[in-house]
RNA sequence: GGAGGGAUGGCAGAGUGGACGAAUGCGCUGGUCUUGAAAACCAGUAUACCGGCAACGGUAUCGUGGGUUCGAAUCCCACUCCCUCCGCCA
């Protein structure tokens, strides 16, 4: 959620922020529906005095055994009636207020590079080289289904397309995966491991950004109304809901690994082979939660978080900074880490990291007090994935396949494999 | 799913129609005392919105929404959530 004193003093700022993003405008309504209100508001309130001061009396005068004439309440009666009057027009201007206010991204930072879509995502710095081979290399699908690790067919007899199975030793790369990145970033990065509800009130979905706005990509329980949660991002937010934090509280780091559930509908017909992208999938979600003034650098140090897990793998990555008209709704500044595919011969996005500023803050009404005689102020939030297991899976089938059809398991995830290959296995 | 109990400030907990934003205790902040600390004592200590340059003033908030009333934490209705027990189940 956009600021309203922003709104109102700089809107200027906003339609900026706006039209760098490539979205229309709907601050002109919203300030005239703040206007409307507030007159309203001082109208009733002014109202409001007069019935509270006239019922004393009335009260103070009935206990001493002193008359109270009819008229005087009928006319307090009639105070009442224009009172309910206004608070249901005010409510309804709130309702639509709201409306147009929950569907405002947030501003993008003044160093985030102007552009249109994510062709105008500049490249910040790449690290390591795109390997070479000696032979002909294989794609994920093909490697999965040859060492029988992944199995497609049957994800989608079970569940449809774009869901899949692993099996055997992919099921067990899977599970160390996930379990080496939680001990990484707890054990390295200072993070505090959670374990959240996959399923969430829409009001916790609603925090994060992704209700009004983005419900045609979550899946929907209708019955109980709860939403299947598309990264552990939503239910963290959620956690310190309408919480006042110390400030010696801050900073939080929470890391989690989640099944992440995404119905995918805007990127029908794209990316359909292999497990790149998939209606379920798992995903270790890095999340902070910091003093406002600091959430530049936490930024910084979130990527970097991110980038350990790349190299310590060996994987080939690129950083790319999102521009206006590609980040995300909820961010002010974004960063994606993307790891080069060797066998799709296509770079694959793992990570986006983002400074979330005070956006989902208020939004879910998360504030910290800067010290022990001052208001409540908005923390910033920070989220980026550290990182999405299926793409990773990808890479390291692809990037460590050898001439004998074999993969080699990175070092690093040896001990939580318990093997150091997968294969050989005939081509 | 069945039965019962509950929801009040940071926490505990009183309050059954009128001066209640709310007793009291704890906690926290400042002060007095002390070489220092503790104890004791004194004072302060919710949030949001609206008006105002500000000081300050007003309004709202006792789980949520509606109703009764001149007036609701208190009465009525509906809902939500939490707890306990029983049943079922991992």
């Amino acid at each position: 959620m956009i600021s309203i004193e922003l709104l109102r003093n700089n809107p200027e700022i906003l339609e900026q922020g706006l039209k760098n993003r490539g979205e229309e405008s709907s601050i002109q309504k919203i300030l005239k529906y703040d206007d409307t209100r507030r007159k309203n508001i001082v109208e009733n309130d002014e109202l409001k005095r007069q019935r509270n001061e006239v019922s004393k009396s009335i009260g103070a005068r009935r206990s001493k055994g002193e008359f109270v004439n009819e008229s005087e309440l009928k006319l307090m009666k009639e105070v009442g009636t224009k009172i309910a009057d206004l608070d249901n027009e005010i409510k309804d201007i709130e309702f639509n207020m709201h409306e147009l206010l929950s569907r405002v991204p947030n501003i993008p930072e003044s160093d985030v590079p102007i552009g249109k879509d994510e062709n105008d995502n500049p490249v910040i710095r790449q690290h390591g080289e795109k390997p070479k081979f000696s032979f002909d290399l294989e794609s994920h699908w093909d490697i999965g289904e040859r060492l029988d690790i992944i199995d497609l067919p049957r994800g989608a007899k079970l569940s449809g397309s774009r869901f899949y199975t692993l099996k055997g030793l992919g099921s067990k790369l899977e599970r160390a995966l996930i379990a080496w990145m939680l001990d990484y970033h707890t054990n390295k990065h200072n993070y505090t491991e959670v374990s959240v509800p996959y399923l969430v009130r829409q009001e916790i979905i609603y925090g994060s950004g992704n209700l009004p706005k983005f419900g045609d990509n979550l899946y929907h329980d209708t019955e109980d109304d709860l939403w299947l949660i598309p990264t552990a991002e939503v239910p963290i937010t959620g956690l310190h809901k309408d919480e006042i934090l110390e400030l010696s509280e801050l900073p939080k780091y929470y890391v989690a690994h989640t099944p992440c559930f995404r119905r995918e509908q805007a990127a029908a017909g794209r990316d359909t082979r292999g497990i790149k992208r998939v209606h379920q999938f798992n995903k270790v979600e890095m999340y902070k939660i910091v003093d406002p003034e600091t959430s530049d650098h936490e930024l910084d140090t979130l990527l970097s978080n991110a980038e350990d897990i790349c190299e310590e793998l060996g994987l080939t990555y690129r950083i790319v900074q999102l521009c206006t008209g590609d980040i995300s709704f909820v961010s002010a500044k974004s960063f994606d880490i993307e790891i080069w595919a060797a066998g799709c011969e296509e770079w694959l996005e793992v990570s986006t990291c983002s400074n979330c500023t005070d956006f989902q803050a208020r939004r879910t009404s998360l504030r910290y007090r800067p010290d022990i005689n001052s208001k409540p102020q908005f923390v910033h939030t920070l989220n980026g994935s550290g990182l999405a297991i299926p793409r990773v899976m990808i890479a390291i089938l692809e990037n460590y396949q050898q001439s004998d059809g074999s993969i080699v398991i990175p070092e690093i995830l040896r001990p939580y494999t318990g093997f150091d290959r997968i294969g050989p296995s005939k081509l």
